[in-house]
DNA sequence: AATATAATCAACCGCTCAGTG
DNA sequence: TCACTGAGCGGTTGATTATAT
């Protein structure tokens, strides 16, 4: 493996790899007194033979008061699919309208949970081909959709949408609140959802585009 | 029960950008 | 204006855990 990457081996005499709780506990202690930021100098001061870099990572996505612990929610998972829709891989935008997580928790969860479905969906096109070979008719729903869809949302580009249907489409444990079968009705879920979320968004200070 | 594969998570790396002298 | 430095971001990797065969 590469001589493991320098895992774990001290490089410019620095420590890398998992954090001990004595780390944590340094850290922590270090923050607590002098706050956020200078984290170049949190080696010379706390006693952690760490770079800075990594010390501002443990403490953003591990030590950090008021993480979120455990599950993405239905809820979470939702703002993340349409915020990633609009933003791109902007984990860390994403990120400040989903308190208490990262935005390396956040990405973590779209590739785990959604980059699969590039290999997934390799074999759900072939399956998917069969079915529209049964049914002429899917086509017509889909374009039907598709207007209906850009005639209600111009910010969400169509391709987008299609992807987050095929993602709504593909998942298979049940964790979405809806499971339509089509993406006519899936646009008329996204629709009302899109703006209640953004009902919700548009109040908070941090407008994100400014 | 053993092995292979997939999923998840923590952490590192390289790059960019803003602040400063 | 330019060079330097620190902080932050996104991409990627590797270890660990869970699940399937």
């Amino acid at each position: 493996m590469v001589a493991m990457m320098g895992r774990g081996i001290a490089e410019q005499g620095w420590r890398k790899g998992p954090w001990t709780p004595e780390e944590d506990k340094l850290l922590s202690e270090y923050v607590s007194l002098n706050g956020e930021g200078r984290w170049s100098s949190v080696s010379r001061c706390s006693g952690l033979n760490r770079s800075g870099k990594s010390c501002r990572l443990r403490w953003v996505n591990y030590l950090r008061p008021g993480l979120k612990r455990g599950q993405i929610t239905p809820q979470e998972e939702g703002i993340i699919i349409e915020l990633h829709a609009l933003w791109g891989n902007k984990w860390s935008t994403i990120a400040r309208y989903l308190p208490g997580r990262t935005d390396n928790e956040i990405k973590n969860y779209w590739r785990t949970h959604f980059k699969k479905k590039d290999k997934s969906s390799q074999k759900q096109e072939k399956r998917e081909a069969l079915i529209l070979k049964q049914e002429g008719q899917h086509q017509q729903q889909l374009e039907a959709g598709e207007m209906k869809m850009v005639n209600t949302i111009d910010h969400v580009k169509m391709h987008e949408a299609q992807e987050m249907f095929s993602m709504y489409h593909n998942m298979e444990d049940q964790c979405s609140p809806v499971m339509t079968q089509d993406f006519a009705s899936w646009a008329d879920y996204v629709v009302e959802d899109y703006y209640g979320l953004w009902g919700g968004l548009w109040n908070l200070d941090d407008h994100p585009q400014g």
